[in-house]
DNA sequence: TCACCCTTGAAAGTTATTTCCACTCCGCCT
DNA sequence: AGGCGGAGTGGAAATAACTTTCAAGGGTGA
């Protein structure tokens, strides 16, 4: 038998600061002093080398590695890379208040975490509070639609052009009307089988809901989608998909928010379109794909 | 010089996934692999020695260390304690992530689930690979800027319009160019002091890298946003504001995702901008509101 | 006081990592 | 078409890190 020490259990996850308290008795000045090191600062271990925390703690690398082997590791090796483990956990621990708004003089950098995180939230409320029912029949209406037209004004104009824009990738008639006017005359056109979606996130733009209600007279099938399901638009709208309203800040104004959820309920409306055409959708999206390489610089390796 | 590769980062934390998506085109096939296993398998690979993960993936130990290296680690060592750190993050973390794809059969309900999670994901990858510095640079550019100008097409286009419009807001003169042709001649009036932003996402749009090339010759502070920081339209940026590139697929195009990170890192410049003007972007954001909100139906509850 | 055993670090030995170099393959130019 | 240059790659030497061995030192109990 060799210089064997007991190892007793397995290589310990984050209790690490227990198992060295416990097993302190257990162990010489040396390997205490090893340890000690080990705990008070897993992060700072972790960058060191045998040799240099043998020189920190003043002891050997042979005390080093006996430690090691007492805490459960079979060498120091693998201790260096639970710590690292260990040290990744602690720091990601301390979440710098992701839930507090964001301040005038927040720096840069908490202003980068908040932000994505209240997106992240947001996206999460939306797709819990997203109708699949309705969310299917919209799909269901949009895939075999003669033509789709979308009403939106401001940022939610943006939104209803991204979708028109992915709807005519894959071969549909899309239109995003911008001009509260036009949008109007051009409704009249519509008749049952087209499909007419309103977006608007308080679900009371005037302009937004003109021409949904001509649309719904007209008898398209008609879609609001809001963050206020209760709004006037939704009187006009055979099928309401409901976005989320998170807290909006003076610093970031809701249409920041209703933007996102606005764009993950068009996605998901896309993607539905998309697999329910999928014999021409497929072939008209990477059409456009080989369309538009070569309008790209020849250099990408 | 050595053997040396561009270790431009410091040795990213948790972006790791993000970082490998945004490096494989500049990767070679055998690093390609090397990375795609780690990103695939961080904690499986975090037990490997550099032999081991050389075989795992069918190359040799160079190739290992040169990966890590364009990972921006010093060496396999240290890219081995991250992926360490990264492991018992995940594991810890949350249950078992929707990681598969969208398929051409999923039911509606999953559509929504998976894709609220991948934007979640790229919003995240996003968030920890941007470089607040530049991203500070910038703000400071834009808030004493006479003028903005931002160049995008295609998608990107509504990135940018998404852009001016909240820049315009808050008192700011930014125009959103769609037209290159246009964008070029318009390029032409600006001088030192004032921002131009390309957006796009491979980095090689034509269209979109002229303009900005003509105001970088003007003496413009040009900035690009892109997913490929070291593509063409760099040459001629002062600041990179990289947006991360998530997984894609069939259903579910670049432009997507892309779309996503680009909005994030643009609302960041926004709020940073508004930030630093809070005295004139602050009432300017109110009386803004109030002029929208008689376009609104009275009722609304 | 002596013998024993435990603790410890130096150094040898082993394994892992890094560096160097030569070979190959691919694209380009002549 | 042939050869020339350069990037990409893996093999192997060199180096660094880790582990083991071993002998010296020091304390303790007989």
């Amino acid at each position: 038998m060799k210089e064997s020490f007991s190892a007793d259990s397995p290589p310990a996850p984050a209790a690490l600061a227990a198992k060295v308290r416990t097993l302190a008795p257990t162990m010489t000045r040396s390997m205490q002093r090893v340890a000690e090191a080990v705990a008070g600062d897993p992060a700072g271990c972790a960058a060191l080398t045998v040799t240099g925390l043998a020189e920190l703690t003043g002891t050997s690398e042979a005390t080093v590695v006996r430690t090691a082997r007492l805490l459960g590791y079979p060498g120091y090796r693998d201790l260096r890379l639970a710590l690292a483990g260990l040290a990744a956990h602690q720091l990601s621990g301390r979440a710098p208040a992701v839930t507090a708004d964001i301040a005038v003089d927040d720096p840069i950098a908490d202003v980068v975490t908040k932000l994505a995180h209240d997106e992240q939230q947001t996206l999460a409320d939306t797709a819990a509070g997203l109708d699949t029912v309705q969310l299917g029949a919209v799909v269901a209406a949009a895939s075999t639609a003669r033509r789709i037209d979308i009403y939106g004004v401001g940022a939610s104009s943006l939104v209803g052009q991204d979708l028109a824009q992915k709807l005519l990738r894959i071969g549909l008639i899309a239109h995003a009307h911008m001009d509260p006017h036009l949008a109007v005359t051009n409704a009249v056109q519509l008749r049952a089988g087209d499909v007419a979606i309103a977006i608007t996130h308080s679900g009371s733009t005037g302009d937004v809901i003109e021409p949904l209600r001509v649309a719904f007279d007209r008898g398209a099938t008609t879609v609001a989608i809001t963050g206020r399901p209760d709004g006037p638009v939704s009187q006009y709208a055979d099928h309401v998909l409901t976005t989320s309203t998170a807290r909006e800040s003076e610093l970031r104004p809701a249409a920041m928010s209703s933007r996102t959820s606005q764009l993950l309920v068009v996605d998901c409306l896309f993607i539905g379109v998309a697999q329910r055409t999928y014999e021409t959708a497929a072939p008209a999206l990477s059409a456009s794909y080989e369309a538009l390489a070569h309008r790209h610089s020849p250099r990408s390796r």
